[in-house]
DNA sequence: CAGAAAAGCTTGTAGTTACAACTATTGTCG
DNA sequence: CGACAATAGTTGTAACTACAAGCTTTTCTG
C-alpha cells in the first residue's frame, strides 16, 4: 500500500462470497439481481481501469466506439442516443464535451436540416485506439476467464431476448 | 394523445430490431453490450412503472427491499452500500432521503460506536409492500415471458460467475 | 398553399452520484 | 499507556443525468 487510492467504492472482499440475497427470491428475481450486480461490478472495473490510465470515463469510450463503427464514422444524434440507451438531452451534453475535447465534430445533413451528426475526428480515432485495449483487456478478465465463447453466445442470446420483451412498450 | 408524457427516453421502436453492433465484435464484447443494453432497458421499464404509480424511484425500492430481508430489518451502512454496489457517500445521502421521508431510521451500535444501521420503519415496510407488486410485475413481463425458470437459473449462475471474476481485485 | 402536427435536437433546471477530504471510534504495538 | 494505523460514516464539491420546455425544420392535411 503506497500509491493506492481506489477512492472508496466497495471493500470488495466479502462481496463475491456474499449470498445473493436479492429483491425477491424467485428465479427471475434472482436473475435480475445478478444482472444488476454484475453490470455494476464490471462497470466499476472498467471505469477504474480507465481512470488508472488517465483516460476519459466510460461514456466517452462508448460514444467513440459506437461512432467509429458507423458507416461513415458518423451517426445521427437520435440513433446514437438510442443505441447508448441514454436520453437525447443527455447525449447532447455528452457530445458537447467530446466536441470541446476535439474528439468529435458536429456535422449537418443537407437534405434534412433538422438532423445533426456526431462525426469522429482523427483525434477521437487515435484516443479510441488507445482506450480499446484497456477496455477489451478488462472485459477479457471478466468474461473470457470464466466463460467459453459458446457460453458468451448463449448469454448474449438470452439477454437480448429479455431486452426484447422489456422494450415492448407496455402502453396497452 | 392527451395524458401522455413519457418525457423522452428513447423512441424504443427500432431499438429492439437494431443489429447489436457493439463495442467490439467478439463474443465476449457482444455479451457485454447485451448486458449493458438489457440492464438499461429493464431499469427504464421499472422506473417508468414506478413513476407512473407515483412511487419513489428504484434506488429507494432497492434499499427498502434489501433492508427488509436483513436479519433484524436493519443493516450496517457499509454492508448495504456493498450489496447495492454504490459508494458509501452516495448511500449516506440516499438513506438521508429515506429518513426524511420517514421510511428508514438510523440506529447505532452499542459495542462499536462507529457503525450505524439503516433500520426499516413500519412506514417503509408498508410502502415496500405497495411497491413490490409493481416491480415484480414488470420483471415478470421482462423475464418470465421469455425465459423459463431453468433458463433464469442458468442466467443467474453465468452472471454470478462473471461478477466473481470481475470482483477479484486486479491489484496484483 | 396555409396551418397544424410531428420529428430532431438543444437548453434550463433540478436531482443524483462519485470523488476526495474530514471526523470519530477502534485496534495495534512499542 | 500513548502514538499510529485502520475502520466506519459523513460532508463538501463537482460532474453527470434526467426531465420538461423550447426552437427549428419537415411532413401531413384540408
Amino acid at each position: 500500500m503506497s500509491e493506492e487510492a481506489i477512492s472508496e467504492r466497495a471493500s470488495a472482499a466479502s462481496a463475491v462470497a456474499a449470498p445473493p440475497r436479492t429483491t425477491q427470491t424467485t428465479p427471475h428475481g434472482e436473475a435480475w439481481g445478478a444482472l444488476t450486480r454484475t453490470h455494476a461490478a464490471v462497470t466499476q472495473r472498467l471505469q477504474e481501469a480507465l481512470a488508472q490510465g488517465d483516460y476519459p470515463p466510460l461514456p466517452w469510450y462508448e460514444v467513440l466506439s459506437t461512432v467509429a463503427e458507423a458507416p461513415e464514422q458518423r451517426m445521427r444524434m437520435g440513433d446514437l442516443a438510442e443505441v447508448l440507451v441514454i436520453t437525447r438531452g443527455g447525449l447532447t451534453k455528452l457530445v458537447d464535451r467530446l466536441v470541446k475535447a476535439g474528439l468529435i465534430e458536429r456535422t449537418f445533413c443537407e437534405s434534412d436540416r433538422r438532423v445533426s451528426y456526431a462525426t469522429l475526428l482523427p483525434a477521437g480515432r487515435d484516443l479510441l485506439a488507445e482506450m480499446r485495449p484497456v477496455v477489451v483487456g478488462e472485459l477479457e478478465v471478466a468474461f473470457s476467464a470464466n466463460l467459453s465463447e459458446a457460453e458468451a453466445g448463449r448469454l448474449t442470446e438470452t439477454l437480448d431476448r429479455v431486452r426484447g420483451s422489456a422494450c415492448e412498450i407496455g402502453s396497452a
